[in-house]
DNA sequence: TAATAACCGAGACGGTACGTCCTGTCTTGCT
DNA sequence: AGCAAGACAGGACGTACCGTCTCGGTTATTA
């Protein structure tokens, strides 16, 4: 079962993808029409619905785009290695599309079990395995001791950047990553219980 | 010149409200129209926009209704005033009208900043406002030093909630009221810098 | 149950059937839009269906503002009478709504067996009920003898009518009233058997 | 030169027009798209579009397929050559697949004169040729008057086939065909004028 | 107690978008 | 050159909401 048939416009691929995130960061997710995304792309919306089932499903493709796949560094140091995930945390929830798309996208997301495990699949999954990675390391090397939670450290490292991408109460930049990484490290080398 | 005409049925005010809970828990709040809660409320939309110019007005007026202004006890030590606020914001967080409609509401309150700042400043600025006075309070007493960042700590209280209001990582529950009040002290007494 | 709400704009009721009108008889039953007609008529598709369900519905109505109920004059003689009739038939045969929207109506009417009793009872029942009425004085006056078949004689007099609407085979004119009568006072008198 | 590359699969030729007959008679003209045909007849649009550049020429085809040529008989009287032009055309417009084709070719044929033309030249232009040789040899053999209106006899004896065909006024059988030839037999010997 | 002003139900209005279907044309690889 | 497969721009389908409007009828207050 090879490939059959004219082949799709890779042109039309991006320009629904471009069309999608243009309209999304300016008018925001519920005022996003699929009507109007295929206008923007210059095609029709049976080019749109061809590729993706939902306006949802454009969204995460967009996504998908600009975020690949973590890289998952090895700093040597537990420090390190958060700071490497936070960094490519905001890089995520400073993002224009994400901060527009995201609440819409939750919408959905709590309706439609499908497209939630999707989109935990795609975007929440590899960061949170980076982290436990990490602590694992840190473990072994005996730097913290065994024992932790590791959900919620990660819910620790990533609800503030969350809460300030859906939220103006201050910037998403350097200061909030060491922030919250002295907070984690704070609480895995506490001795309160 | 006080008011003049037929007043306004009381029945409908509450039987509106009443109807966009139960539309946005059971749909979400994209798939919840005016139209469908003006039916289920046993009326017409000309009714409901007498009362409220648009959707997420009438999820802010529903809101108000269940949530009302935060106490703000002051139970003597920075621990229980803190927890005191986590339970606040837990019951806050937990209900399932604020988890459907949380997203729909941020989405319109990124476009509309008029309605942004009246969601924020119905619902978050008073619990910051309550936990940034018992952090005043603790300083007076000498419990921590002063210089602590209070939009971080802030962040770093309502973060972790928000992560799992929003997202399935975990529970919203009493151990999460603990483990983000330890962490934020662990923050606030850390020697680290 | 007196009539309740805002009523409907009488303008956009004749709006309508113009509308429909002049594209039928422009382009045809088939290239006929329910989309082109609420455009033509400065309207949308919501007030067109509204007020008609389908596109046969919209010609029923248009047909029946131009063609009220038959007079069914009594003339006194048979071919006064017969001549009366197709008089009538000429008009609606020779009218160019009727011409381009008939071929249409007839082929849904074959399917939905409820608009082709609507249109039947409309167009068709009427004046033949004339022709047999006339048939029946004539009849009684002794003029013919009893023991003709009514459809037929009616199946005689339209048929060619309906034939020159249909096909470019010849005018429908005064000289083909004289002619259908004719051949049908012909069958009624004649000794043949 | 004369034809090159792959020849056409005859068995499409045939599918292709059993499918267009299936469907029409099952569905009616203008629910008959060509989308369908393909679909049931195993093939592709362009693979129907290759043979006929539209629906009505499609059934044009199928009908040519089923109703070949005039036999167009000399059986030595008047009565007898038109009672056989009679059961030619009963067994024409008795067919299901002309009976619901009909309206629709006719709808397109008065708005595309060529494809018209094309349907007259096909089915209506023969069966009249054969009538009018037949009173070409009555007149012949004087057992008619000459001067008499070709083109109205023809209308005489189709008109009312047509008629029925298209209404349910009565049934199209051996019995219409009597009828119609007495009557335009009544017409030819009347001495009315 | 009469006028007035706002409310209520019902439903129409011009719009926009939905997701689907079909049209006639066009690649693409294979026969 | 035919064929199966499928994409393309374009247009229409019938439905759902939007926010506004016009009706007839119903309360309350104010004059």
């Amino acid at each position: 079962m090879v490939k059959q048939g004219r082949p799709r416009a890779e042109v039309l691929d991006t320009a629904i993808l471009d069309a999608a995130t243009e309209l999304v960061i300016a008018d925001g997710y519920v005022s996003t029409s699929i009507d109007a995304i295929a206008r923007r792309a210059g095609t029709t919306r049976q080019a749109v619905y061809r590729r993706h089932p939902s306006l949802p499903h454009i969204l995460i493709a967009a996504l998908s785009r600009r975020f690949g796949l973590d890289p998952a560094a090895d700093t040597g140091s537990l420090r390190g290695d958060l700071v490497a995930v936070q960094h490519n945390q905001i890089e995520f929830f400073a993002d224009p599309l994400v901060m527009r798309s995201l609440p819409g996208l939750l919408d959905e997301a709590a309706r439609d079990a499908e497209l939630g495990s999707q989109l935990f699949a795609a975007f929440v999954t590899p960061r949170r395995r980076s982290t436990a990675r990490a602590l694992e390391r840190a473990v072994q090397r005996g730097d913290i001791p065994d024992g932790y939670d590791t959900e919620w450290i990660c819910d620790l490292l990533t609800g503030p950047l969350l809460m300030r991408a859906l939220m103006p109460t201050g910037p998403i930049d350097e200061n909030l990553a060491q922030l919250t990484v002295n907070a984690a490290l704070d609480v895995l080398t506490a001795t309160s219980d």
